[in-house]
DNA sequence: CTGGTCAGCTTGTTGGTACAAGCTGATGCA
DNA sequence: TGCATCAGCTTGTACCAACAAGCTGACCAG
């Protein structure tokens, strides 16, 4: 007799459900006041035994509504795939992977200029409170919120290359800009984290309770020195990243 | 005026309180009994508000103890030096990660024989059900539990090596025991994604609310066709992962 | 037919109470 | 001294009640 808690044997038996199918992807479970019934149980339990479905990313609640089983069908993202450095990593990338995805980008964008936070400092190896320019990118897939994109560069950079710290797009992508001016990016460093979002994260992407963050932090470094810092913040319920190490021929055979 | 509920005030006072030093990493906070007096509300909404905290996984509670802030040390994992494919993937790599940093490695070890799930069938390029050689870790940091690691082989690789199913660790590292069988790994397609763990998972990695997992599936590749995949579990709040592309001669000139 | 209102469903918020169960330090007995 | 016990703290579980607020479909007035 290992006696559970009465709520969670309530989280139990509705996850059992959502994964047999009882209840579908999409599918709407039984109200509280039903459940009530159902197990015999006071309201405060059975919202106690939803909450946990809800903190494992399994449903969501929405008020006038009721509990919805959540789908997710995620998003590929090739990693590897900039080793090419000719590809422009900025915005490109991600129109083109969206629209081949059959579905619809849609970004905003906008330019400040601030001190260096110490996270960012280290990666540039420049002075904590240096001057940085931050290019920020908010981008959406079929009008729902999918992804931050904070850039960061080097004070030293932006001098010898103005535009970047112009508002507005680089229209032939900052990497191929940058390679004009004599900077060529020719190694990255990626970190690769997951936690729960803070309130502000959770604002932008829209997310509820039980979905984490997948944070992207890419360095890219020239011959001498890092010339930029690139943090992308995902909804981690929607997206998984790839990389490709070696060589891959077999991969792509056949299937 | 915008009407924030109670309980959310609470939280939003306690996060910026933990952000700005108030309370520490490893610091208690006030009982529930305590924040009720300071608040002016009912149990019940302090602990919606510090519940709230907990799915962020900004503290965590214990009865009898309280609630504590949460400390994050993370362990960086360098998942791309594996390119160099003479070195051993199994086992060595974690225990000198670990104990170069200073820290206690521990792990247990299965194996077993068993059907190929959806998810393997394609990545091991073989028919769903079919027979696969399951090699299962689990592995602790000073008593810590850290990760779970499950590594499928196809029958035809195990038929001929037949160590693989062999119970009990193979010395010299899976990898170089192929190798010596003429298997060679050429290539490995990674694929990183975040979620909340499953119970399952929570209870193995013994981590409670708020700290979501971060799954890495990577597929090995010999010049014809997949010959392993490993799916690797990781605590999200302690394991940040590592990829080095391309040229970082820079990243290690000074600092 | 159109548009607005509203009843009646849903979850969200806040208050209360009571007892169970885990932890710690003080107490007191041997 | 050493050890068992227990009081008194903590959070965990479970119940009840009431009202707020969001959503939908039915209804009714124009």
């Amino acid at each position: 007799m290992n006696k559970q808690p009465k709520y969670r044997q309530v989280a139990d038996v509705l996850r059992r459900e959502i994964a047999n199918g009882t209840y579908a992807p999409g599918a709407r479970l039984p109200s509280e006041n039903d459940l009530q019934q159902r197990f015999d149980a006071s309201r405060n339990t059975i919202r106690n035994g939803l909450s946990l479905l809800v903190s494992e990313g399994l449903i969501s609640s929405s008020q006038g509504l009721g509990y919805e089983v959540k789908s997710h069908e995620v998003f590929e993202l090739n990693a590897s795939r900039f080793e090419n450095l000719t590809f422009p990593q900025n915005g490109d990338a991600y129109n083109t992977d969206v629209t081949n995805a059959g579905r619809r980008p849609h970004q905003t964008f906008r330019v400040e200029m601030l001190p260096a936070s110490q996270e960012i400092a280290e990666r540039l190896k420049v002075e904590p409170s240096t001057k940085t320019v931050l290019r920020f990118c908010h981008r959406y897939v079929d009008d729902v919120p999918w992804s931050t994109q904070a850039t960061y560069y080097p004070s030293w950079l932006v001098d010898a290359s103005p535009r970047l710290a112009e508002p507005g797009d680089i229209a032939e992508g900052t990497t191929r800009y940058l390679a004009a001016q004599g900077i060529e990016q020719v190694g990255y460093f990626d970190e690769i984290a997951a936690r729960m979002p803070t309130p502000d994260e959770a604002r932008l992407l829209e997310i509820g309770a039980g979905v984490p963050v997948l944070l992207w932090t890419r360095t890219g470094y020239s011959a001498d020195r890092p010339i930029r810092c690139t943090i992308t913040t995902f909804r981690g319920d929607l997206n998984r990243m790839n990389y490709e190490i070696g060589d891959l021929a077999a991969r792509s055979d056949n299937t």
